[in-house]
RNA sequence: GCCGGCGUGGCGGAACGGCAGACGCGGCGGACUCAAAAUCCGCUGUCCUCACGGGCAUGAGGGUUCAAGUCCCUCCGCCGGCACCA
């Protein structure tokens, strides 16, 4: 550090004010006085209360680092700057406690997982406390207090009896270093989210929440929110609705016929060509398309290798080559199945189905570019008009048919084009090759051919999500049992309410066994227990909930953190819900913000929330990346500690340096050289009020005059508009513009002097506090009214114009401000270095912006 | 591949379609000092010019406009998301 030190600001005789004690001071008296306690006080109403909230931290061992404090600085300022503006604002803090770090760590060290995590709890605490955050910390929650799971698993029941949680055994996504099931959310390129292993597809028992029930809603009522465009379309892809028509096609009777007609690519121009008449039992298969218009140029269909018929309907012949594809795509991860690059794979079950509406035998392929999971997992192929069907066309010589031509070409004219098509376009255009709808349009035939399958009882309008249900269980220690038992007579039996919490059991081992059983599975005296409705013999639920389910309705219980009784008072969730503004990373965009948003809204149908969405403005804040402008990590050797900023250079002058970095919005490099900076500003502040004491400058009781006036009222005009709109970085130049004026007066004017102080409030409270007090305030600013500036005096009287010839600036000259447009216009013109670039041309347009411009544009 | 976002001095970044580069860092020069540190003052996009002044400049190229960093189109680069979702 002392090396640090010496680089950035010399060894010796450094003007530096005494922050540590001031801070330590003020954060003292904050804590002992309460001062940021808040309560359900009716005396503001409803549009003077805000709920900020802050994405709350996973305590890790590694503590905190410099990007951490970025979005808690500024909901900080925020809300120090609606409280001086006469708001009542509740601005929380708690602890995302339960999940695998911990437990991870635990497992090395050999200390119970609820032991770490209470000491990273402490050192997180003891760190954001030192940067003078003005939490109400008497509403702190950790998500791994039984007082706090116990509303969990609370939840949780009254999701199991919504029918929203539900068991499975379906194959899943399992990491195996983690070694537990993972949620599609939490991988990312076949890799687990966290650790970076390879995920591998595992068949489990698993609890799974039903959040494509509320995939609509989910989706719809992102209009009703304040979020950056990009996360409302993330949320959008991933919900990823699609409108389309589910299809039957018959399989046809013998199979074998017209075998030989779809391996020499002729399609099925062999069959019969009479409408087919509709499938009965499970004689069809039923594919989703969002493609019904191409019907006619469906030539082939396939199945995914999982496919329940795939067994039903392969030939004799085949068999063998069926059964070997199936085996070598179950053996295949799921990365290799998607892996674009390599080439369609495939085989033919030997049977065909019928085309609907041409009645054409085409024939049936299993291959794993279909999948099981969406849609019917099956597929009608129209190669002509998709690309991936093209691929796989192409690779076994299947026939293409185009049914599609753009508007106005000359196969749209035609109506039928005999060859295949050169390339495959997926792009909208009119009917081809499809009988009496040639000429059709993409958009009317995709109505009018459902109707007409609706109509023959063998198709229907339908709609699709990528969406899947929530894997919610892991086979781990540190989380949330889930609250249920298994009883041989009566089944999955959840536990009454009244039994909650459910408490997590010590244990010998809390290692993963990897088995797919979480380790509470070998915890005897706390796995037997009896059915609560029978009373025989049961056996506990050993799955636990993940790391989300804590962090799903903790801004609920900031409300009413204490309360015994409910999960939630709910007068007091009218008095403050719905978050106003909610600021974090942008890494949650369809984690934790989807979840959330979907408990919130079962709640909200059970009546137990007052709003349909919990978090009404959203702000992400950029990474604050290491000098290198790469990503701060250990094994770069790039991570800023912020301990080590405070104990340099200060709690405040690291909070108005996050700020002044640039938009609270991007990433943006670090930079202690840049830090100087704005230590030197507050440093400027302390000299000031040094020099009052010391008599060097002087307070006076007179306003200020003229131009510093004007300073001012622009000042406290600027700082409060960006305050208002969490442009900080303006504000604090600002400030800095101010400040370097007010440091050259030898007689301050006191309404200056407390001005800026009440300005630096928010940004630098430790300062501002001690420097307030020295003004012989009694006491805190902390809700002392902002200040207020007059309109009037923030005008000028005098406008410099600009005058432009043909766009480029040649002269300006100094006019009253308001002056009439032809009045600028016409002392513009005269001019003598505008005449210059006048004389002997031809004056065309003269253009004028009031208080600002003049230009004049010549010809010739 | 598809969908977003972003490209401005040596650096972080300012800029209702109307003076590009506020503010800060760094650099250069000066004051103070025996000297240094700290502090204060001045200069600091680039090219031409002794100067006055002028040209060129917001990733590249087009366009709209009296006027474009800002709006539109094409392209390049970086970052993020999705990835055979029929």
């Amino acid at each position: 550090m002392l090396a640090f030190r010496a680089r950035f600001r010399g060894v010796f005789g450094m003007a530096k004010y005494p922050f540590t004690e001031i801070e330590k001071k003020w954060q003292r008296h904050w804590e002992v006085n309460k001062t940021f306690r808040v309560h359900e006080d009716y005396s503001f109403p409803k549009e003077k209360r805000r709920y900020v909230l802050d994405m709350f931290p996973y305590p890790s061992g590694a503590g905190l680092h410099v990007g951490h404090p970025e979005g808690y600085t500024a909901t900080d300022i925020y809300c120090r700057f609606l409280r001086m503006r006469g708001y009542n604002v509740l601005h929380p803090m708690g602890f995302d406690a339960f999940g695998l770090p911990a437990e991870n760590y635990a497992i090395q060290t050999g200390t119970h997982p609820a032991v770490t995590t209470k000491a990273n709890i402490q050192r997180f605490r003891e760190q954001i406390k030192a940067l003078g955050f003005s939490y109400d910390w008497d509403r702190e929650v950790s998500t791994c207090d039984a007082d706090y799971y116990k509303w969990t698993q609370w939840i949780f029941l009254k999701l199991f009896d919504k029918g929203l949680a539900y068991e499975a055994e379906m194959p899943i996504n399992w990491c195996p270093s983690c070694k537990t099931g993972l949620a599609n959310e939490e991988v990312k390129d076949g890799e687990c989210d966290r650790c970076h292993t390879k995920v591998v597809r595992k068949r489990i028992r698993q609890w799974v929440l039903r959040i494509t029930a509320y995939a609509d809603r989910l989706l719809e009522d992102l209009e009703l929110v304040d979020w950056p465009e990009a996360v409302k379309l993330m949320q959008r892809n991933w919900i990823g609705r699609s409108e389309g028509a589910s299809v039957r096609f018959a399989i046809a009777s013998g199979p074998g016929q017209g075998g030989a007609a779809a391996s020499t690519g002729q399609g099925g121009a062999a069959a019969s060509t009479g409408a087919a008449s509709a499938p009965v039992g499970d004689n069809f298969i039923e594919v989703y398309t969002t493609r019904p218009d191409t019907l006619f140029g469906a030539t082939y269909m396939v199945l995914a290798p999982e496919h329940a018929l795939v067994e039903k309907i392969t030939t004799p012949a085949q068999k063998a080559a069926v059964e070997a594809y199936v085996e070598a795509a179950t053996k295949k991860s799921d990365l290799e199945r998607t892996d674009l690059a390599k080439d369609k794979t495939g085989v033919f079950t030997g049977a065909f189905a019928v085309n609907p509406v041409n009645g054409h035998q085409i024939p049936v392929w299993i291959s794993d570019y279909v999948l099981i999971s969406y849609g019917t997992g099956a597929i009608m192929a129209v190669p002509a008009h998709d690309d991936r069907d093209w691929d796989f066309a192409k690779e076994f010589g299947l026939p293409i048919v185009q049914v599609v031509a753009a508007e106005g070409s000359e196969e749209a004219r035609a109506g039928t084009v005999a060859a295949e098509p050169a390339a495959c376009t997926a792009a909208d255009g009119v009917a081809v090759n499809s009988g009496e709808w040639n000429g059709t349009s993409t958009a009317v035939f995709k109505t009018k051919i459902i109707e007409g399958l609706e109509s023959r009882g063998i198709g229907k309008k339908t709609v699709n999500y990528k969406l899947r249900d929530w894997l919610f269980s892991r086979q781990r220690y540190w989380g949330e049992p889930i609250p249920v038992v298994h009883c041989p007579k009566d089944g999955v039996v959840p536990l009454p309410e009244s039994t909650l919490p459910l408490i997590l059991p010590e244990v010998k081992s809390y290692t993963p066994t990897g088995t797919g059983e979480s380790p509470l599975a070998n915890t005897g005296a706390w796995l037997d227990t009896t059915c609560p409705v029978c009373g025989g013999p049961a056996r506990r639920e050993t799955n636990t909930m993940p790391q989300w389910a804590g962090s799903c309705w903790y801004y609920l219980r900031y409300i009413d953190p204490n309360n015994a009784h409910e999960f939630v008072q709910p007068s007091r969730l009218e008095y403050w819900m719905p978050v106003d503004l909610y600021v974090g990373g942008a890494e949650h965009a369809v984690l934790h913000l989807l979840y959330s948003r979907f408990w919130h809204k079962v709640l909200y149908d059970l009546g137990f929330v007052n709003t349909k969405e919990p978090f009404l403005r959203l702000v992400n804040q950029g990474m604050i990346l290491g000098e290198d402008n790469q990503k701060m990590s250990k094994s770069r050797g790039n991570v800023i500690n912020p301990d080590d900023i405070i104990r340099e250079f200060g709690a405040d002058s690291m909070r108005v340096y996050e700020m002044f970095m640039g938009p609270l919005e991007v990433s943006k490099p670090w930079s202690t050289a840049g830090l100087v900076g704005v230590s030197r500003f507050l440093e400027r502040f302390w000299a000031i009020s040094e020099a009052l004491a010391e008599g060097t400058k002087r307070l006076v009781d007179e306003a200020p005059q003229g131009d510093l006036s004007k300073l001012l009222h622009r000042t406290i005009k600027k700082v409060t508009n960006d305050s208002d709109t969490l442009n900080f970085n303006t504000a604090i130049s600002a400030m800095m513009i101010l400040s370097n004026e007010a440091a050259k007066l030898e007689a301050l004017p006191r309404s200056l002097w407390e001005s800026m102080i009440l300005m630096l409030g928010p940004y630098a409270p430790h300062l501002a506090e001690e420097l307030w007090e020295r003004t012989g305030a009694a006491d805190t600013l902390a809700r002392h009214p902002w200040p207020s500036w007059d309109e009037a005096s923030c005008a000028d009287e005098q406008k410099e114009i600009v005058v432009q010839v043909n766009g480029k600036i040649r002269e300006r000259f100094v006019a009253p401000a308001g002056t009439a447009e032809d009045r600028l216009a016409e002392r513009a013109r005269a001019l003598p270095k505008v005449l210059e670039w006048t004389t002997g041309k031809e004056v065309v347009k003269v253009v004028t912006v009031k208080d600002k411009l003049v230009n004049i544009v010549v010809k010739g």
